[in-house]
DNA sequence: AGGTGCGGGGGGA
DNA sequence: TCCCCCCGCACCT
């Protein structure tokens, strides 16, 4: 298994490198190259100092799209889109999940938006959050440009990201719908809502209520979560209700995404292989493909799900990825090492890992944690 | 609310 | 001059 997973790894770099070779354009060249006999899969997690040439039909290429967390940075050159990685955020208390993963945080994009997520706490610790900034790039962050270019969209990335990789975007998204969810939802909040109720039919208030919200027969062991759940990130139908999924995906430009970009969500890319990847394809990206996202608990009245008052407990965390990078990932960044066994642990949270809520039982919770 | 792209502008090398 | 960064704005989802 693992070995398939390097000897894929070790023909994409082979292919890689030897793209490199005909990549003798740079970014920034007056004139690109005009004839291009192929172009790239679409690459979700392009590290080092690579280059690539995507179709001009690619829409991921066309949206500029990184799982890294880049945001844009204005070099005053309007051909030339560039962007900067945030890094990744982590637990300042470098906490570990129970099986032994550590929180990486996809940074917010927007400005506010990350100062505000800073401002939270660890979901899995509650600790203080920290940012992690990339400094893959001399000290600077690793910078991704983009150059649209007749029939093709020219991609050259300049830095190796010393640091892990954060979430996926939609891993990202996820996590916070999980959030708005669980805040809906949350004891505190239909407790009040039934503190309301009382109040207005009786005038009452009632001291003191069980924060049970389901049945016991609705309580569903965390071992069959992990057996059945696994994460949607860039999974394309987060909307669905059906709790049918379209097809899993893999991610990162390791194996499986090399032979299909799974992740490009439902488009019509013209190179799409005509197969839908067995979830085993997750072995390929064995940091990210097992692992649901949650709630990235803010400090005041929403506690993180895992350690809340409530009994609601889930799977870890996002991006699972062995130790922070300038150990692990060294020369090859984006080489990202096993997870730890998931399915011969997955009793181990036993009792400390119960779910309680109905709302576990509905779509929205399944469409965050669709079913294997 | 947050992501994305654009542009103005400050500051350091 | 180049590069990095911050900021605000507009637009989109």
């Amino acid at each position: 298994m693992l070995k398939a997973a390097d000897d894929s790894v070790m023909e994409q770099e082979d292919s890689t490198s030897q793209h490199k070779e005909m990549a003798s354009w740079d970014i920034n060249d007056i004139k690109l190259p005009q004839h291009v006999s192929h172009t790239d899969w679409f690459q979700e997690w392009p590290d080092s100092y690579v280059k690539h040439i995507y179709s001009s039909e690619d829409k991921n290429a066309q949206r500029h799209h990184s799982s890294w967390a880049m945001r844009n940075t204005n070099n005053h050159n309007s051909r030339i889109l560039k962007k900067s990685c945030l890094g990744v955020v982590v637990c300042g208390n470098d906490c570990s999940t129970l099986d032994g993963r550590k929180i990486y945080l996809r940074p917010a994009i927007c400005d506010k938006a990350r100062q505000k997520q800073q401002r939270k706490c660890c979901p899995n610790c509650n600790g203080p959050l920290r940012l992690l900034s990339c400094r893959g790039h001399g000290g600077y962050p690793v910078t991704n440009f983009w150059r649209h270019e007749g029939q093709f969209i020219f991609f050259q990335s300049k830095g190796a990201h010393d640091h892990p990789r954060p979430e996926t975007k939609l891993e990202a998204e996820a996590r916070r719908s999980m959030q708005k969810a669980k805040t809906a939802f949350s004891p505190s909040s239909l407790r009040l809502k039934r503190i309301q109720e009382i109040e207005s039919l009786t005038g009452a208030v009632p001291t003191q209520e069980p924060l049970l919200l389901s049945k016991p027969d609705a309580h569903m062991p965390h071992a069959s979560f992990r057996g059945h759940l696994r994460k949607s990130s860039q999974e394309p139908m987060l909307s669905s209700c059906s709790g049918q999924l379209s097809y899993p995906r893999t991610s990162g430009e390791d194996g499986a995404s090399r032979e299909a970009p799974t992740w490009s969500r439902s488009l019509s890319l013209k190179r799409t292989p005509g197969h839908v990847l067995p979830l085993t394809k997750g072995a390929h990206h064995p940091f990210r493909s097992d692992v649901g996202p949650l709630g990235d608990g803010s400090c005041g009245e929403k506690s993180p799900l895992t350690y809340s008052g409530s009994c609601l407990s889930l799977p870890p965390y996002p991006a699972p990825q062995r130790g922070p990078c300038p150990v692990a990932s060294g020369a090859q960044p984006h080489r990202q090492l096993p997870l730890p066994p998931r399915g011969s642990g997955g009793d181990r949270g036993g009792g400390g890992h119960q779910v309680c809520l109905n709302y576990c039982n509905n779509d929205v919770f399944f469409n965050l944690y669709p079913l294997r």
